[in-house]
RNA sequence: GGAGCUGUCGUCUAGCGGUUUAGGACACGUGCCUGUCACGCACGAGGUCGCGGGUUCGAAUCCCGUCAGCUCCGCCA
């Protein structure tokens, strides 16, 4: 249809006849004279209608509209020297109209594409096909398919294939709430939506595929988040006979690739590497963001003889006391600082103490008269304290201790704007716990996954004390994110089953739930491991967005509806009997 | 399951108990305009202030409920 794409033309293009296809960005009606931006993928390019040229094209371009899509055919000539507008790519030239076609009407557009920043949420996602015209979406979408591409060029060139696996899975425990799928075929059984491609890409190692990625589309039925989706992609890869090592160099390659091919900037690698244990106790987080300093300082030592009734309690149950100084004290009102504790309460700490370093040295706070003047001494030398300082404690048992103190640290990050936005900084987390305790449910729960292989060294714990079990995983965070997580796999029937069972798994359900895994352990399975990256999220932070609806083409709301489609949606009654499903009476409808 | 923020012409917003007949900007419609590119000028149309209830002489404005969007906690092997 066309002969050239809007955004291509330039000087050299001069005099050629072209026929160009494409959206009318906008019209400027000069009476004769009417100047229409004319808008492609590729760029803007400015089209001119003569009444004096084309009385014909002149007057349909009369009733041109913004949005219309049309067919132009005309001539490329170079715009007079005061009339070139710096501003286009395309600003050198125009084209003079013969032809014109409307292609397409449009009704004027529910908001305007240039100011799309500004709109509401909810509009731009039910005219999503307007939304996606923007600037800012054609260039996430394509900054998008960069990052695929340049993945999947490196993995190829790492000797991998990529596989496909099912989206119809089996439902497996442990882990995220599934969607379920009816099977027609087997009345009242279900498939699952993956969680995650996992278990067969273990499979496809053992049968005997070195190493394979998958651009994996997942499907978690949680609740949403800025970076969660309840469908998103991982780029999820596994390799045999590996270690922890292997796994890490490769994807640093491939961050690195990623980062030169698509932004052109050279990251450094290796990446920082850390304990779990190391993030939680001077980030309080296994997620730190290290664009920024704010360690915790642990005081626990030197508040071994307080007199604090809360300090005291906190000690003899073997908790911890972090804190974190801030210089200045005078950016937070008495406000602030309640507002601080309250964030504290939310992170499930008992509360959150504030020490305000005032001249002299003198120490102010609520619990002022609680600390001894040694203990003040002590506060002073070893945090380095100086005048202006704000000083925020918690005590508590070490998890709570930590994560609350980080979620105060990673706020202070933005609201002291100490973030260096510019920056991309990786970190390794390893040797990570390879069980948690569930409280609620008064069980262990896998860090990771169960498929997780416990390290050499901590092994000898899995009868005795489970708890004490470190494991061969790993997670790349930026920025504060959790980009990815992988690990070294169990290859080992009794292994595998033994894991199960601290999981508090009996024969049975080991069997119904994971009988075809410990089959196929048992025919020959190689030492493997692997790795899954957040590629929604890799995208989003490598294009500095808010959202991974930004780098999503239809995403849901937070409340996993798709607003353009209006899904989900109800199903007729013969849609349901077919899959042999009745509905509960839900709430909605009985309360009416 | 919970907390917070938001909801006013198509869009972004002003108004936060009484000269409000709800104002503006952009968009939109009509007309004029031969060098604009955030074109300009003139005129015009467009809103049951998310929805329901209450308080009040009087509610966009205050209160309660509800719905929706967003952010967060829980949840997310």
């Amino acid at each position: 249809m066309r002969t050239h794409i809007c955004g291509e033309l330039r000087k050299n293009h001069e005099g050629s006849n072209v026929v160009l296809c494409g959206w009318v960005n906008k019209r400027r009606d000069h009476g004769k004279l009417i100047f229409v931006d004319l808008r492609d993928f590729s760029g803007v390019i400015q089209v001119v209608f003569d009444a004096n040229l084309s009385q014909a094209s002149y007057n349909s371009a009369k009733d041109l509209r913004t949005e219309y899509i049309i067919e132009i055919r005309g001539e490329v000539k170079v715009r007079p020297d005061e009339t070139i507008n710096n501003d286009l790519l395309t600003g050198e030239v125009e084209i003079s109209t013969q032809e014109i076609r409307i292609l397409s009407a449009s009704k004027t557009p529910p908001f305007m594409l240039d100011d799309r920043a500004k709109v509401d949420e909810m509009t731009k996602l039910k005219y999503r096909y307007v939304d996606l015209r923007t600037e800012e979406m054609q260039s996430n979408m394509r900054l998008r398919h960069e990052v695929t591409t340049v993945t999947r060029q490196y993995l190829n060139s790492q000797g991998f294939i990529e596989a496909e696996t099912p989206i119809l899975a089996k439902s497996t425990p442990e882990g995220a709430r599934d969607f379920l799928v009816p099977s027609r075929l087997n009345p009242g059984a279900f498939y699952a939506l993956p969680q995650s491609p996992q278990l067969f890409k273990q499979i496809l190692m053992f049968s005997g595929f070195d190493r394979i990625y998958q651009i994996a589309r997942c499907f978690r039925d949680e609740d949403l988040r800025a970076d969660r989706q309840p469908e998103f992609t991982q780029i999820d890869l596994e390799m045999t006979f590996v270690k922890v090592e292997d796994v890490v160099n490769l994807v640093e390659g491939l961050i690195y690739k990623v980062f030169k091919e698509v932004t052109g900037e050279e990251i450094k690698i290796p990446f920082v590497r850390m304990t779990w244990k190391e993030s939680q106790e001077t980030y309080g987080s296994d997620k730190p963001d290290l664009r920024f300093d704010m360690k915790l300082k642990d005081v626990t030592e030197i508040s071994r003889d307080s007199k604090f009734n809360i300090f005291i309690n906190v000690l003899n149950k073997k908790g911890c006391i972090k804190s974190i100084v801030i210089d200045d004290y005078n950016e937070f009102t008495r406000k602030d600082l309640d507002d601080l504790v309250d964030m504290a309460k939310k992170y499930g700490a008992g509360g959150l103490i504030w020490i305000k370093v005032e001249e002299n040295q003198v120490l102010n706070s609520p619990i002022s008269k609680f600390l001894s003047p040694g203990e003040r001494e002590n506060l002073i030398k070893f945090l380095k304290l100086k005048e202006k300082n704000l000083v925020l404690i918690v005590a508590d048992e070490f998890i709570k201790t930590c994560t609350t103190l980080g979620a105060i640290r990673s706020y202070l990050g933005s609201r002291l704007n100490l973030i260096g936005e510019e920056e991309f900084k990786f970190t390794w987390i390893v040797d990570f716990p390879l069980f948690e305790w569930d409280e609620k449910e008064k069980r262990l729960s896998p860090t990771h996954h169960p498929f997780t292989r416990p390290s050499d060294e901590t092994l000898k714990y899995l009868k005795s004390d489970p708890l004490k079990l470190n494991s061969l995983a790993y997670d790349i965070v930026l920025n504060g994110n959790e980009l990815g997580g992988g690990s070294i796999r169990i290859n080992n029937s009794e292994l595998q089953k033994g894991i199960f069972k601290l999981l508090g798994f009996d024969t049975k359900r080991m069997e119904e739930n994971f009988g075809f895994l410990l089959r196929a352990l048992e025919y020959g399975a190689p030492p493997h491991g692997g790795i899954a990256l957040g590629l929604d999220r890799l995208i989003m932070l490598i294009g500095r967005l808010e959202s991974i609806r930004e780098v999503i083409a239809f995403p849901k709301t937070q409340s996993a509806v798709d607003i353009m489609t209006e899904s989900p949606s109800p199903v007729t009654e013969q849609q349901l009997n077919e899959v042999n499903i009745r509905l509960a009476k839900f709430k909605k409808e009985t309360e009416e």
